[in-house]
DNA sequence: GGTCACCTTGGTGGACGCGA
DNA sequence: TCGCGTCCACCAAGGTGACC
């Protein structure tokens, strides 16, 4: 497996057993979200990202180390809240920097910014093995569908990215609270009791808002 | 809108049985 | 006796309805 034989490579000492939830599937909401509650290492960082993804494109192997240390516990957070399990999540992130790594060089900062890219690839990666596992228990399921390889194609994720600009300006429609209360739910991966730690509000206040938020999100939507 | 209580779901660890 | 698989109870977290 070309994953396992990357994730050795980075990983000589076997280390790989990192939990962190957070993550970002759009910089500019999460950065603002993560001003408020205090974090700007993200902005600072993203630059790093793209600067380390244009020197993966370069071939230096050592700008994706410097990558998958920076943000794989994150993504492997993330990963996780979208597939339950540990262990494909770890798959998830694993596959997400074999194509990384493969399709570096068609990453293009004027078209969106690196995390963004990143994030894009893994939450594919993840809905790809999500897909496949309901695939496996449902026999009957159709032969004929669209592969998940063809999805996992950056060209693909990148053209998708505009898709996030409706849900980008749902989300800028609530009140900022609000808004961080999601982002720090579904982005970052925090739990109801973790977020109403961090923020000092009762657990009810906090499943409510997100509850609500995610209406008003649907509702925008259409 | 904020809060609480209840229900559902998924994960985890221990107990138990079975076969080598 | 040991290893393995299965079952079950417990717990944490998420979701939802209802009350204030």
């Amino acid at each position: 497996m070309q994953a396992e034989k990357y994730t050795e490579a980075l990983h000589p000492e076997g280390n790989r057993r990192r939990i962190l939830p957070l993550g970002a599937g759009c910089r500019a909401a999460t950065a603002r979200v993560l001003e408020t509650v205090g974090d700007f290492a993200l902005t600072q960082k993203a630059g790093e990202i793209e600067a380390a993804l244009l020197a993966c494109a370069a071939g230096d192997k050592s700008a994706l180390r410097r990558i998958y240390d920076a943000e794989s516990p994150r993504m492997i957070g993330v990963a996780q809240r979208l597939l339950k399990r540990r262990a494909l999540a770890e798959e998830a992130v694993q596959d997400a920097f074999v194509l990384i790594w493969r399709h570096a060089a068609r990453f293009d900062p004027q078209r969106g910014a690196g995390l963004t890219w990143i994030y894009a690839i893994l939450r594919n990666r993840a809905l790809s093995i999500l897909r496949d596992e309901k695939r496996t228990e449902t026999s009957e399921a159709p032969l004929g569908e669209e592969m998940a390889s063809e999805e996992d194609d950056p060209e693909t994720v990148m053209s998708k990215l505009s898709d996030a600009r409706a849900l980008h300006a749902c989300l800028e429609t609530l009140p900022p609270q609000r808004r961080g209360l999601v982002l720090l739910a579904f982005v970052q991966g925090l739990t109801h009791g973790e977020i109403a730690g961090r923020l000092g509000l009762p657990i009810g206040s906090v499943k409510s808002w997100i509850r609500r938020s995610l209406i008003a999100l649907k509702e925008c939507l259409g």
